[in-house]
Formats: C-alpha cells, sequence, structure tokens
RNA sequence: GCCCCCAUCGUCUAGUGGCCUAGGACAUAGCCCUCUCACGGCUAAGACAGGGGUUCGAGUCCCCUUGGGGGUACCA
C-alpha cells in the first residue's frame, strides 16, 4: 500500500512556523516511503476565509522546497482538494450516519445545553446531553419544528466501553477515551463541521497515515467513531507534540505576538529583520513581519534549506551528533517512532545558528545571487544590474565573507554602493577615531601616503604597517580612523579589502571629507 | 469542573536497567587568535521535578504527588 499524507492549512494569509514544521513531517515521511503528500485546502470557514489568503501559504512551501503530489493548484484524481468544495460528499456522509442511526437530529438551543453543561460542572461530572431535545422520529421533528426550533446533526457517541487506537508517537500505549461528547457534525444551515469534514476527506483521499498537531488527539475517538460508521478503513495515527512558544511550553500562536516581543532573543531577530524591510522599503508591521510567521525568513534572506534543517530538529532527532542534513539524509532517516512526545519551544537564536552553518558554507556566487534583490531593493544597484556591477557586488560579498548571515545583511556595506557625498557616519564613531585630536592627526598623515601607493590590498597593508611602525603606533590607531573615513562605521571586514574595493580616489574624496567634518553625521 | 497528553542543563536533545562521576548542539562566561567586527580554537558553568515502590542495580519499569500543556465550540 502506498503511503499518502497529507497536510490541509486554512487560507488564512500568512504560513505559521508550527504548521510548517507538521506538514515537513508528512512531506518527510511520504517521501521517506516512496509515497504522496496532499495539499489540501481548508477553506470550510467560509466567513473567515479569503481566496488571495491561499497564495503566500502555497509560495512559503513552494519556497521551502515542500511540494505536493496532489491537491492545491496541481489537482489530481482525488479532488476536489478545497473543502468548500466537498459539501456533498459531507451531507451524503451525514445522511448515511443519520440512517444507521449513528447520528441524530437535536433541536436543543443553545441556551438550554449551557444549563446542562453547568450543572454537570457544578456536580463535578463529566459533561453527557441529556438527549432530551434528540428526534428519534419524524412526528418528534415536526413537533419540535412547530415549536419554532432548528436541529443540527449530532453523533449519537456509545454510553459504554472505549475508544482505543494506536498513536505512533506514544507508541508504548494505546490512547483510551470513555463518554465522548455528542459533538456537532452538521449545522441547521446544512454545512458541516471540521470532525466530518476531516474524516471523509482523508477517506476520499486515500490518507493512509494522518500525522497532525497533539491538539488533535482529543478530536480521534469520534473521527474514529464517524469512520467506522461510514465503513472506512481507519488510517494510522501520529500526533506530534507543539511546537511551543520562545521561552514557554504554551502553544505557539500568531496571536500573541505582544508577549513573544518581551522575549528579548525573539525581539532582536524581529527588529534585526524589521530594519532590512524597511531598507527595502517593505511596510510590514509586526502582526504580519515576525519570526513566527515563515515570510518573515524569506523576505530578510533566509536559505530555506536552513529553516528545514532547524524545524527537523524540533522534536525530532536522529541521534546524539547529527545535526546538519541534507534533503536527501533527512528523507532517507526520519520516521515517526524518532519524534519526541514532549513539546519543543521555538528559539529564533538556534534558527539562526542553522542560517549561519548553511550560510557559511554557501559559495560566492549564489549568495552574490542571494544579495542581489536587496541591493536592487533599497535603491543601491540598478535592476536589471550591469555585468561588472555584478562582479563588483561578488568582491564585496567575498571580502565579507562569514559576515553576512543572512542576504538582508549586505545592507551593512551599503556605503561601497552610495555616492561618497552622501556617506552617513556613525556619530560615535566619528567622534572616536576621526575627532579626536590623535586620530585625526594620524589620519592627515596616512592620507599623505595613501595618495601614492597602488590600491591593492596586500600592498596597502604593507604600507600600513609600516605607516604604524614609524609612528609608533598600535595597527588599530590607523586602521579604525581609515575603516569610519572610508565607511563610515567602525565594524566590517578588513581596512585593507576596504580601501582597495573602493579605490584611490573614492578613498581620498571621503577621508577628506572625513578631515574637513563635511560628512553627514548619523546618530 | 471533567477528559486526555507530557516531564533530562536557560533552549533543542542523546539516553530503551549496569557502557552515565548523564553525552552533544544553541545560548552564556572566560581565555586564545586578531586592525574593528565576524569566523575559528580552548575552557568553564549548567539538568534526570518530588516521593514511594520493583530490582543486586533505575534518568531508564510501576504508582502517587507536583508542575506544564491540550481538549471540553453550531473553530480548525
Amino acid at each position: 500500500m502506498t503511503v499518502r499524507t497529507r497536510f490541509a492549512p486554512s487560507p488564512t494569509g500568512y504560513l505559521h512556523i508550527g504548521g510548517v514544521r507538521t506538514a515537513l513531517f508528512n512531506w518527510l515521511f511520504a517521501r521517506r516511503h516512496g509515497g504522496q503528500f496532499i495539499l489540501r485546502i481548508d477553506d470550510t470557514d467560509q466567513g473567515r476565509n479569503q481566496p488571495e489568503a491561499l497564495q503566500p501559504i502555497l509560495d512559503g512551501f513552494r519556497w521551502l522546497g515542500i511540494d505536493w503530489d496532489e491537491g492545491a493548484e496541481v489537482g489530481g484524481p482525488c479532488g476536489p482538494y478545497y473543502q468548500s468544495e466537498r459539501l456533498d460528499r459531507y451531507q451524503a456522509a451525514v445522511k448515511t450516519l443519520l440512517d444507521k442511526g449513528l447520528a441524530y437530529h437535536d433541536y436543543a438551543t443553545a441556551e438550554e445545553l449551557k444549563a446542562e453543561r453547568e450543572a454537570a460542572e457544578k456536580e463535578k461530572r463529566p459533561f453527557l446531553y441529556s438527549r432530551r431535545w434528540r428526534a428519534e422520529t419524524p412526528a418528534d421533528r415536526a413537533r419540535f419544528e412547530s415549536e419554532g426550533r432548528k436541529s443540527v446533526v449530532r453523533l449519537a457517541m456509545p454510553r459504554e466501553g472505549a475508544c482505543r487506537f494506536h498513536d505512533h508517537i506514544r507508541s508504548a500505549m494505546t490512547v483510551e477515551w470513555t463518554n465522548e461528547a455528542d459533538h456537532v457534525i452538521q449545522r441547521a444551515d446544512g454545512s458541516c463541521l471540521y470532525n466530518l469534514a476531516n474524516v471523509v476527506d482523508d477517506h476520499d483521499m486515500r490518507i493512509t497515515h494522518v500525522i497532525r498537531a497533539e491538539e488533535h488527539l482529543s478530536n480521534t475517538p469520534r473521527q474514529i467513531f464517524i469512520a467506522q460508521g461510514l465503513g472506512y478503513e481507519l488510517p494510522e495515527y501520529a500526533h506530534l507534540p507543539f511546537v511551543a512558544e520562545p521561552g514557554s511550553k504554551n502553544k505557539l500562536s500568531k496571536r500573541k505576538l505582544a508577549q513573544y516581543l518581551k522575549n528579548p532573543d525573539f525581539r532582536a531577530a524581529c527588529e534585526h529583520g524589521q530594519a532590512i524591510a524597511a531598507a527595502i522599503g517593505l511596510t510590514m508591521t509586526a502582526e504580519t513581519f515576525n519570526p513566527v510567521i515563515v515570510d518573515f525568513y524569506r523576505e530578510v534572506g533566509y536559505l530555506p534549506d536552513a529553516i528545514v534543517n532547524y524545524l527537523l530538529l524540533l522534536g525530532w532527532s536522529l541521534d546524539d551528533k547529527t545535526e546538519i542534513f541534507s534533503r536527501q539524509e533527512m528523507i532517507a532517516q526520519f520516521s515517526l517512532e524518532r519524534v519526541n512526545k514532549a513539546a519543543a519551544s521555538f528559539d529564533v537564536k538556534k534558527l539562526r545558528a542553522f542560517q549561519e552553518r548553511y550560510m557559511i558554507a554557501l559559495p560566492v556566487e549564489p549568495k552574490t545571487e542571494m544579495v542581489l534583490p536587496f541591493l536592487q531593493k533599497a535603491g543601491l544597484i540598478p535592476a536589471p544590474t550591469p555585468a561588472d556591477m555584478v562582479t563588483r557586488v561578488t568582491d564585496i560579498v567575498r571580502a565579507a565573507g562569514e559576515r553576512i548571515k543572512v542576504a538582508g545583511d549586505i545592507l551593512d556595506y551599503a556605503a561601497f554602493f552610495v555616492a561618497d557625498e552622501q556617506l552617513v557616519y556613525d556619530q560615535k564613531a566619528f567622534n572616536q577615531h576621526v575627532r579626536k585630536p590623535e586620530a585625526n592627526a594620524l589620519l592627515r598623515k596616512a592620507r599623505e601616503r595613501l595618495a601614492a601607493v597602488t590600491f591593492e590590498a596586500k600592498a596597502l597593508e604593507t604600507l600600513v604597517q609600516e605607516f604604524a611602525q614609524s609612528e609608533g603606533v598600535k595597527l588599530n590607531d590607523i586602521n579604525q580612523p581609515l575603516r569610519v573615513a572610508v565607511t563610515g562605521k567602525s565594524i566590517g571586514f578588513s581596512t585593507y579589502e576596504t580601501l582597495a574595493l573602493l579605490g584611490r580616489e573614492r578613498c581620498l574624496t571621503r577621508i577628506d571629507r572625513a578631515l574637513e567634518q563635511g560628512g553627514v553625521i548619523g546618530k
């Protein structure tokens, strides 16, 4: 039997990092067993969903390299793959359940139900609906309806016995339930609810392994009841632990952003991304642009492989040492048995550590490709970019080396692309390394020497070293004034490479401007 | 309230009764490297929630307590 798994996102407009982890595990399991991964769209809740909200989600999956064999946009033999188009299937299933006496029309009002629930709570016993407004016969229905009541369809859950099922992640045990409530499967208006739709869809799409978040663990008994009532063969179940929020065990939720922002690491990551977004003209609020949402990483210039690798290890491990996995390796090694049972909290810093490792391993050419759009969007280079300018960017990327952690970090080197008169100086750095009398004097002298030398890193290094020696100062004493004068900042890669990349003319112009204190002083 | 799940360093985890004076990674601190920043190297600090069993022996099995989480919707 071919393994078939699925992920069913709701079109909410953005792809959540916890959802991606669930999708990834489904995808990995299908790929591991040579099966199919299906992307079904969970748009039953009409009021909340908008069609245009689906695109960012599909784009997110494609960017991450999580591809689907059937489903949204690609179609397939088990469609339709949009739940909104499957109403007739659900209604047919409800009718079957009704005919078999496994479900019933119920005429209770919300108030009546509430009263029963509260009474049960008061007596500290489990709430079970009395079924007082259950319609047993057509005559009952007519009577209730004459009272002006509306009916929903409820599951007639057994009041005795227990539901047992096996869960791949809790492999040592079978989970067991008794006294399940009579959940509604169809509303008065004929629309159907999640539990019913889900079971029908999974069956129609021949899903063999239901791998989903743990919040669905308690839905499983009633879903099994529905499936059995409909004569379906049961799938295998695997309930994944939650991805918890930073620094806690609570389920990660995009609605609790303000709270995550209190976490210093999360906040720092968010601000770093916001700064890049602002520089490339993205107007984003923290609500829709933050490290819980996949789009954030794409816009800021993360590598999909780094994110996927991090997510793989969030709740799964191979052994006590292997951390880096190529797609091929993770597909070859993945197993549900090695999924952890406890919730794992999302740690932006660790994700970033993976990003750094992947970025370090990335050769200069693809890194340059990644970085180009950021310079273009920031208006620092034209788009399309002429070949000689691309070469220049490549040189800078090479010189910056491991300092570029995400593609957007190229904007730290904006000084290489702005006109001399537009160079902005960091105030603190300027005061310390240019304005201070001894630094200023040294910079003046160095400027004279620079006028004569070949602008090539090696030659510049020799020159500066000799100069420092003859002046009896440390290398730092001269390198920092030079760096600040030509880039505006006290941090950056090798001064010699910086000077060489900028060229004699621009360096001398910038140094002169700095000495005249004619630059634009920033904060 | 009721039902269910879970529990090893701050975080992600290894550990399937003796290889554990509990290993790795991220983060943290110190030192080294060094023109700044980053990278890298070395070192340090840091955990079996508590209590009972079972066993010659328990992080590992059982029970209880505590703690955390989820569900309890005409949401998904």
